[in-house]
DNA sequence: CTGAAAGCGCTAACAT
DNA sequence: ATGTTAGCGCTTTCAG
């Protein structure tokens, strides 16, 4: 039917408006605010509209409004588990205000990092770092000439939404001190870490507040290799390995229970292992791992939520982080205190390769 | 210095040009296609551009050409590990071509990823599409519609990049065969799955070759849960386990791993058991899995740099999916054949689940 | 090699 | 309530 002349490409609000015999002002007003145009002439357009197949152009209504209705979201390393959760929330929430959501991975590189925000600064309308390797005064720079909110991070003067980690680590001392350690050892995560800051100090506070005490490793990457190494550390340490340790984060326990169990020492049975997250993973090595929960999907959401709605002109109020609350997921890794600080482990003997040794305790589920 | 007068908002080609003394059109020129600008002018500009801080508007650009410089990559569930390491590669080689990636995810609902596609359809210039719900014909159609890739599946008429199902899998099955196990069982994963079809396929030509028994269990979900059930059919069987499995993808093998273990069945040295895929958990689980190992990253990296190539005019060259290679990851999970096939499983006792009725052997080349 | 000018598709005053 | 008319910032003929 239709003849749009010699016209090329996708309709746009010309063609619907020629077809539809009104002026084009009205096409764009009939979908940008309803409302301001009559119902049946907005119904005549619509219809028109997609019988044409009508689509707005989302660039050209950007060009002219400055809205891009994008955002980026810049992880540091999309392979790692706990980024999954923070997208899903981040980008379900942003589908759900109209937003499209941009993914960087920054490959744990400040240099791509870089380059990356380089390349979407100039398109998005603002930007949700989910742990940056940039220092805080670039990050604040950066918040300085577009809409930002910082993920797990404080940086003063700039958004962010972060994990009650005190109240979390305070959780899973106490859980371990309810199980009769009475000596811990954090397992430290990396160096630069705000959150490592954060979760040793709380760590300190709560072993001091219950009598327990406490002692940090030297830092390690947040990774399993890292946990890896710390574990060995432990278990060439004079007084030998402690009866309880909570880790930096998943990762890093479970590399901690894979070193023990190399080593021949039963997790939870001879040490009692806590981790932080609570990636899909940790409900699946053995014993399944006891954890702070940190609600890595709701961050997402929170974040792109208040991002936006800075966006739309709110005060960005970034005196204080929006902290979320964590909450302890019990399960194999932590069991009652059985044996004597004092005994070493048992096989300093190193089954080379994979954990075949490893006793399991069935424990599993969470009770 | 400059007086860029009353403009507001970030500096453009016109405030450029006005500070070189230049037109725009020469500004525009030095940047989008250099060596059609004398030297020293562009010299010049380029000096005035940085000192004036000009970006180009990505939005302007594509007004003007219609082309955005972005790609839509649609995973079916960002949570699910798989996807992780497709991202990265996507997401690398689109920056490397100068390329953002707008990242939907479909949450495993048809709905959600029309309506993702929807929003991002007049944005970008192609779409990667990792597991996607929808229909072939659908699938197709948008394929006209504008430049598409699809991963892991084949779809008649549409560009596509896929693992090696079929050697993937001869691997996996020759390495059981040559442990002794000469009955294998495969766990299937969904029933709408092409590499599911794949992969059964070529597991029961493998096993014809090396004359081995072959059978496949009902479809399960592609997850730890699908696998936990798929084992417990396996258990309750008449024939009890078998002593060798290849499950349709990682997760499921750990599913499977579990239940076995639950029921006091050993891993390996009782049934050995093979995944699909080989993602981060796999080594982490114990035993870590053997697996034959998906070319993930790969994946990613490949569908992209096609896309790109179609974006720019190459010949969608679809007859043929581009099947990248896979290889056999031997780790802890599968050993030599130790148990008669008649002794059945030692916990026969169902623990209630989700696990449904009788165990019907699937239509299968028996062999 | 560079300048002038006409769009790209949509929005937003400013009329009417 | 709807039409007119400028732009938004960049690219791209077409001249010179």
């Amino acid at each position: 039917m239709a003849d749009r002349g010699t016209r090329r490409g996708p309709p746009t609000i010309y063609d619907v408006a020629a077809e539809a015999g009104v002026a084009p002002s009205t096409v764009s007003r009939t979908f940008a605010r309803p409302g301001r145009v009559s119902a049946e002439t907005a119904a005549r357009i619509r219809e028109v509209a997609d019988r044409l197949g009508y689509r707005a152009n989302p660039m050209a209504r950007a060009l002219s409004t400055s809205q891009s209705r994008m955002v980026a979201l810049m992880v540091a390393d999309v392979t790692n588990p706990v980024f999954a959760a923070m997208i899903r929330g981040a980008q379900a929430q942003a589908a759900e205000d109209g937003f499209v959501v941009l993914l960087e991975d920054a490959r744990e590189s400040g240099a791509v990092e870089r380059e990356a925000l380089e390349r979407v600064l100039p398109v998005v309308e603002g930007i949700v770092l989910g742990g940056s390797r940039m220092p805080d005064s670039t990050i604040r720079t950066l918040a300085k000439q577009v809409p930002l909110i910082v993920l797990n991070r404080d940086v003063a003067g700039v958004l962010s939404v972060v994990t009650d980690n005190a109240r979390g680590m305070r959780r899973a001392v106490e859980h371990l001190g309810g199980l009769g350690h009475d000596s811990l050892v954090y397992v430290s995560g990396p160096e630069a870490s705000w959150a490592d800051g954060a979760r040793v100090r709380a760590f300190r506070e709560a072993g001091h507040e219950l009598q327990l005490a406490t002692r940090a490793t030297r830092h390690h990457a947040p990774t399993v290799a890292g946990g890896v190494a710390a574990a060995r550390e432990m278990l060439d340490a004079a007084t030998g390995p402690p009866t309880a340790v909570v880790a930096y984060n998943d990762l890093m326990a479970i590399g901690v229970m894979r070193a023990l169990q190399d080593a021949g020492v039963a997790v939870a049975d001879d040490v009692s292992v806590v981790g932080f997250d609570d990636i899909l993973v940790s409900q699946l090595v053995s014993p399944p791992l006891t954890t702070v929960a940190a609600p890595l999907r709701a961050m997402g959401e929170t974040a792109v939520q208040n991002l936006l709605a800075v966006v739309r002109g709110a005060q960005p109020h970034a005196e204080r982080a929006f902290v979320l609350p964590a909450r302890l997921v019990v399960r194999g890794s932590t069991a009652h205190r059985r044996r004597k600080r004092t005994s070493p482990a048992l096989g300093t003997t190193r089954v080379s390769g994979s954990a075949e040794s490893a006793s399991r305790s069935t424990s599993s589920g969470e009770r």
